[in-house]
RNA sequence: GGGGACGUAGCUCAGUUGGUUAGAGCGCUGCCCUGUCACGGCAGAGGUCGCGGGUUCGAGCCCCGUCGUCCCCGCCA
């Protein structure tokens, strides 16, 4: 039999008895985690939001109540009404927060019982991610996931906080908008009242956050939801959360300093200092030292060794001269064995001509005069792993060699990116040894945070990349792309370049990168109509195109747009690192699997004739 | 669209060269237990080996197909 809660009311979470609170009578709501039925002696713990408290049945105290106790079984939900006690001292348990009190119970009320759930919220390690999904209540209330949610919290609520004390407002735009068959694939909602015609869930608000800015907002942001129908990752997910953020006349620097302000704000709200300014890097050195557009800045970058050998040198290696020649350094890995190297090897993308040299005891037999220089360019201590990556001279390719004004030409950016990407292999795969990615997690899981200021320069290290390529060229269409969007304005001095030589005019975007991962990206927004066009050109677009497509937009241009621009940051990926996790799914309350599927709703599914007749539809599947 | 890993009790997993009645830990049920906190002790229940087909005297194990979960490539302006 269940009990009724009546006029209780919760007096104290679980998680907040201390010993100060001795001898207070008490009133305790939650679950139970774990009952230790000694007979005559029960022990319940309960658990809440907040933690766990142990409550106390003797039977010789009170018959009822231990009765009760004996029938509560793992996620019944109880009351327990009773009077906190000092735990003796041999009783004590130093591993919880309230192990030094206990509620001696006088009454217990079962409020509700509970199936034997598949899995135990008071187990730590759990597995099945099938299971998790489809009873996804149960493991929300896992204390892991609940502190992510915690964490998810503060950080919002900080960046409204920061945002607004700044001058932003928030402001919402619509789910249902018009499709832009630009980027991702959208997910469409079909129209009832028009036949045949569909909106579209917005990829990102990003012509509404410009048009809020023609509009005289002048600083807007929002924690916006994201739909892009694509392929999923770990960290991509078909509905995401940004923040994002726009304003009038912003310099760059304008909007880095927005940002540093919030993140700073956002990680202090769970008790990490996180030094500003961020250091920033222009795309091409970011090619250069990390060949990557997302550095990781806790391993050593690139070192450029190509000083190291004479053109003969070259000759013999079979390396092409005109190429960069770099060395990657991961510190602390050691030698590595025969084998070893052979299961790397995998790892090296060679398809864009780029050579790996990782056997430097082999190649120091022959240049040993090379090597010597390379480790001591390079700084490598002995126990550091060092490998070289340079132009295969024997590849063939095709694949333009062109160099445009001052910018990376395609070959270069194929070796470094080769070095890059090796790089960030070896150093997931060699993470234990390097113990790089270790302070990270030490700092995420430092239980000194609630109470004051951890340090997290060494943690987190963020860096904003600069000035990268206007367009990119579609390999399969042979067309210039935008590298983000067609509303990137470019750099004013490049802007004659754009038909002679699109590939060297730089954009005024930039990327926020932490850790390695991508967190958010912006730019400075084209803001006259005539650049907007030309840009639309550019990307092989017709006026009449231009004008079906973005019609609204460049007719909002013509009256009085400011300069503008911003940058929208990923919140679910910036949790993430906040919460140690290594997928989104952790920090998502109802997450989709890789298969775009909710298990827990069974979404989606199909709908009724009658939903399909009304809303014009007729599916093409073969039954 | 492609590649890889996994799928055996509610959960985590073991299962040898294809061979009798498929196991363990946790959980669950019952009984015992007054200081446990991953309580302990005794006893017990629990299996469509993801699904379908094939090979074989015989399939959890081999083959083909299929479904699901995860990771990656493509894709994600």
């Amino acid at each position: 039999m269940l009990d009724l809660l009546g006029t209780l009311e919760r007096t104290h979470t679980c998680g907040e008895l201390r010993a100060a609170d001795a001898g207070k009578e008490v009133v305790l709501l939650g679950w139970v985690n774990r009952r230790r039925d000694h007979g005559n002696l029960i022990f319940l713990d309960l658990r809440d939001r907040t933690g766990i408290a142990q409550v106390v049945l003797d039977k010789d105290l009170g018959a009822e109540a231990h009765l009760k106790a004996e029938q509560a079984r793992p996620e019944y939900v109880i009351a327990a009404i009773g009077k906190v006690r000092l735990r003796g001292k041999d009783v004590i348990n130093p591993k919880m927060p309230t192990g030094e009190v206990e509620i001696v119970a006088s009454e217990i009320r079962l409020l509700n019982d509970s199936k034997v759930p598949p899995f135990s919220p008071a187990e730590d390690a759990i597995g099945n991610e099938e299971v998790r999904l489809k009873y996804r209540y149960l493991d929300l209330r896992r204390p892991e996931m609940q502190h992510n949610f915690a964490v998810r919290h503060k950080v919002a609520l900080a960046v409204r906080q920061y945002l607004s004390s700044q001058g932003f407002y928030e402001i919402e735009t619509p789910f249902m908008t018009r499709s832009t068959p630009e980027g991702a694939r959208d997910y469409l909602v079909p129209s009832r009242v028009h036949a045949g015609e569909f909106y579209a869930l917005p990829q990102s608000p990003q012509l509404f956050k410009q048009i809020l800015m023609i509009s005289g907002f002048d600083r807007y942001f929002q924690i916006a939801r994201c739909f892009r129908d694509e392929d999923l990752r770990a960290d991509r997910q078909p509905e995401f959360t940004q923040i994002d953020l726009e304003m009038t006349f912003p310099q760059q620097q304008t909007v880095f300093r927005v940002v540093e302000g919030f993140l700073a704000a956002a990680f202090a709200a769970v008790g990490i200092k996180l030094p500003t300014p961020f250091p920033q890097i222009t795309y091409d050195e970011a090619m250069r030292q990390f060949g990557i557009d997302k550095p990781d800045l806790r391993l050593p970058g690139l070192t450029d060794v190509k000083f190291a050998f004479a053109a003969n040198d070259l000759e013999t290696l079979a390396i092409s001269p005109g190429l960069p020649i770099v060395a990657v350094r991961i510190p602390k890995v050691g030698e590595l064995s025969r084998k070893e190297r052979d299961d790397n090897r995998p790892l090296f993308d060679s398809r864009k001509g780029a050579k790996l040299i990782d056997d430097l005891k082999r190649l120091e037999k022959s240049f040993p005069d090379a090597v010597n220089k390379i480790r001591e360019v390079t700084g490598a201590q002995s126990d550091d792993l060092v490998v070289l990556v340079a132009g295969d001279a024997t590849a063939q390719l095709r694949m333009s060699d062109t160099k445009s004004a001052g910018r990376l030409s395609e070959r270069e950016i194929a070796v470094y990116s080769a070095a890059g990407n090796f790089r960030v292999e070896l150093a997931r795969k060699y993470a234990v040894r390097h113990g790089a990615f270790a302070v990270t997690e030490q700092v995420v899981g430092s239980p000194e945070r609630d109470a004051g200021q951890v340090d997290g320069s060494a943690a987190f290290r963020p860096i904003w990349v600069t000035d990268f390529p206007m367009f990119e060229l579609d390999e399969e269409t042979g067309r210039w792309m935008p590298s983000h969007h067609p509303f990137t304005s470019p750099h004013e001095e490049d802007m004659d370049r754009l038909v002679s030589d699109p590939a060297s005019v730089r954009a005024r975007y930039y990327d926020l990168a932490m850790n390695g991962l991508e967190l958010g990206s912006g730019s400075i927004r084209i803001h006259q109509k005539a650049v907007q066009q030309e840009i639309f050109r550019a990307l092989g677009m017709s006026d009449e195109e231009a004008k079906s497509r973005f019609g609204f937009f460049l007719e909002a241009l013509e009256y009085g747009t400011p300069p503008h621009g911003g940058i929208a940051l990923g919140l679910d990926r910036l949790v993430m690192i906040l919460a140690g996790a290594s997928s989104l799914r952790e920090v998502i309350a109802f997450p989709k699997t890789a298969k775009a599927i909710d298990l827990m709703v069974d979404a989606p599914t199909p709908v009724s004739d009658m939903q399909l007749r009304e809303l014009h539809i007729r599916t093409a599947l073969k039954s």
